[in-house]
DNA sequence: CCTCCATCGTTGACAACCTCCACGATACCG
DNA sequence: CGGTATCGTGGAGGTTGTCAACGATGGAGG
């Protein structure tokens, strides 16, 4: 069957946005099953490495655009898997900070690779310079309604 | 609290897209609402009355990249909306073609002048020609892995 | 000090969505 | 005519998005 394109659909900024996004997530998705992760885990495990002492699972909801609850399933999923700890921080005894193991942060980076690897797929038609044009101007659709 | 960034991910093309398209999508929802529809099912609604005889579920399918049988709950619920109807084609009696009544046709232009207007919120930073960029970056990125 | 209010993590519920598999009906090809 | 493919449909199972509530803790003001 001939898939054709219908021009008010084509033409929607946020019809193709959710597509590539799907697309994209997928392959990803893909990727990192390998390592027993999902996209959603993987930016956790990603942001608890990255900062210096730990982040609370609240910013990790802030930064990540998702809703609290569900990043108590998320921090579960992980410490079960042996790459995150929650941590009590020094001041304030609410806050759990997330702190990745050893392990965590060797899955990290071979989870990243193979991720980054598996994006190429869908991306490999933008060049470098089309790339940055792409990332600025997502980083602004944030922007606009924060 | 706030919100700061962590390089890796502002730099991860499919998280800046997965969030720039939860963005767009909510803002889109959250207009669709007051003509009871979701965007999957306006993008349904679009597709029928874009196409001239009506088009098959297959091809709705095809084209949004979804499941059939997401499909058939999507054409149900339009239906009993009484926005679409299902039509038998000429040759093929298999397929059901996706066919818009009169009313399905007004609601589509009406939610349609809502849903541009709601997207202009997160979008509005673009200007015209970021937006054809955009158009045509996220066309490729479908393309690239068809 | 103590009370009121905000914040954090957590749990639960519910709708939406995606993915896969299976089936009956119909079409097409050899 | 018989085997194979396609279409719509139904169902199962897991993931996600959204919202409301709760207990525990922190902080500000009287």
């Amino acid at each position: 069957m001939e898939v054709f394109m219908v021009q008010p659909l084509a033409d929607d900024l946020g019809f193709l946005l959710s597509r590539a996004s799907g697309q994209v997530v997928r392959a990803t998705n893909a990727a990192l099953a390998a390592h027993g992760l999902r996209v959603r885990q993987y930016s956790v495990l990603v942001l608890a490495c990255e900062t210096a002492d730990g982040i609370s699972q609240r910013e990790v909801a802030a930064v990540l655009g998702l809703d609290p609850s569900q990043v108590v399933l998320l921090v579960d999923e992980l410490a079960a898997a042996g790459l995150v700890e929650r941590q009590a921080p020094e001041g304030d005894r609410r806050t759990r900070l997330v702190v990745p193991t050893r392990e965590g942060r060797r899955v990290r980076e071979a989870a990243g690779r193979d991720a980054d690897a598996a994006v190429e797929a869908p991306l490999g038609l933008l060049g470098r310079a089309e790339r940055d044009r792409l990332r600025d101007m997502l980083t602004r659709i944030w922007t606009a309604s924060g």
